[in-house]
DNA sequence: GGTATTTTCGAGTCAAGCTCAATAAAGGAC
DNA sequence: GTCCTTTATTGAGCTTGACTCGAAAATACC
């Protein structure tokens, strides 16, 4: 087979718009009957091409699957990149909630990609979503809180493996309860006290402790510290 | 079809225990092939019956893995709450430390069947882990979670779902992470740190304010505390 | 022992993923 | 433009595996 690189530009064009029709049609019929449910000659009638050329782009169902699924994680990194550029607040918690915000109603709205994308794996050996698309889409988060340690909105010492793995573990969590919980209309009501509380723990835990009287260059740590070596001298003074 | 209660006692048990050999075989093909790999002329030959008879316990091959599932749920509730029961400790943080040990080890171990759990109610629609089993299952940890309130290691105000959102949600999310990124060999290694920091998070969020030994965590009422004795002492020199 | 009822069975049906030989389209040489 | 080579497309058919169903075996009841 030719590589790419051989092929003359318009042939090439023409290959790839035809994939890009395969996966559009695929993502399509994927998400209405899910993985399952989806049938091949539907995937190909909508993308206007027989059944049997789908196979020579993709070697099976799964595989076809993995790459909408790919896209999929893409463009949920892409959107979260957005929304990280698109919020005016520069702060780090307000960022968090723009981004925590986002990541529950994701999560929600496309709960079937979401496990897809980890029970393929299991199912067909060999097939799942790629490391890479998942730690690009954490990526955005990873960067959030660098840039938060950055600018003393967060504790040096705080550890980013937990903060990542609280932050998207527990929405995914919370995403699951509501969606378990209530029917498809009224979701975003719940929303809103998740985030907030998750955002409020991170606020707890992992950010600076801001006191109001640490004037200048002395905190309470310190104070503390003076206060019990005075209290020290002054038991010495007394025996 | 006759109710079990009409049929003699003989008969029902002998039934039972057929469609307790099925449910055997089912659970050891599935975790051998995973749901689509388990062939259900497999299952019937372990069983020791016909593939036919299958059919005649259960609707389908859905149904099938549903009921191996309740059971695998069930079996961790008993699990989980055993864990409860032979943790010596009193202490609520003791307890809690078993039983993210405990769950995050499950999470890692039976990642394939906590993803169909899931991935499951999407495929086939109203096909789904029921909402009592799951919610079964977490009830070990609100009932964790209360005591720990009750006996007050914990605030009073923390909240019972963004704990059991964090706890539950976290340790998924870790437990992905370990096996994504680890060959199945030593991945108890990298278990310790997790349910360390988990602990670490719940004694700091949810945990009753400790003695002012803790460096950089000191309150102002704490300083005003030692403030005070410190000026009974001057008060006591001076007399 | 005879009959009604229930349970078991596996060959057959059906549906869907996938293959492949035939066909069409495109590219290149002259 | 024509011939030939190479590549892309196609859908009828193959294969596989979940599921059905009529018949037979087992069991219950009298």
């Amino acid at each position: 087979m030719a590589t790419k690189a051989d092929i003359p530009e318009t042939q090439r064009v023409k290959l790839e718009r035809k994939e890009g029709a395969i996966l559009d049609a695929a993502r399509r019929v994927f998400i209405e009957h899910g993985f399952d449910g989806a049938r091949m000659s539907e995937i190909a009638r909508q993308a206007h091409i027989g059944e049997g050329t789908i196979y020579s782009y993709y070697e099976s169902k799964a595989e076809l699957m993995l790459a909408v699924l790919q896209q999929f994680w893409d463009g949920l990194t892409l959107e979260a990149e957005a929304v990280m550029a698109s919020t005016k607040a520069e702060g780090f918690f307000d960022r968090l909630h723009a981004l925590a915000q986002y990541h529950l109603n994701t999560v929600i709205v496309n709960a079937d990609f979401i496990n897809l994308s980890f029970a393929l794996r299991r199912n067909n050996s060999e097939v799942g979503v790629s490391r890479d698309h998942l730690r690009q889409y954490v990526a955005v988060f990873d960067q959030l809180f660098r840039r938060g340690q950055d600018r003393d909105e967060l504790k040096r010492d705080a550890i980013l493996w937990q903060a990542r793995d609280v932050f998207y573990g527990s929405l995914e969590y919370s995403g699951r309860s509501i969606e378990m919980t209530m029917g498809s209309d009224h979701r975003v009501r719940e929303q809103g006290p998740v985030v907030d509380q998750m955002v409020a723990l991170f606020r707890a835990h992992y950010g600076m402790d801001r006191e109001p009287t640490a004037v200048g260059d002395v905190s309470l740590a310190q104070l503390s510290s003076q206060l019990e070596q005075l209290s020290e001298k002054l038991d010495k003074l007394t025996k």
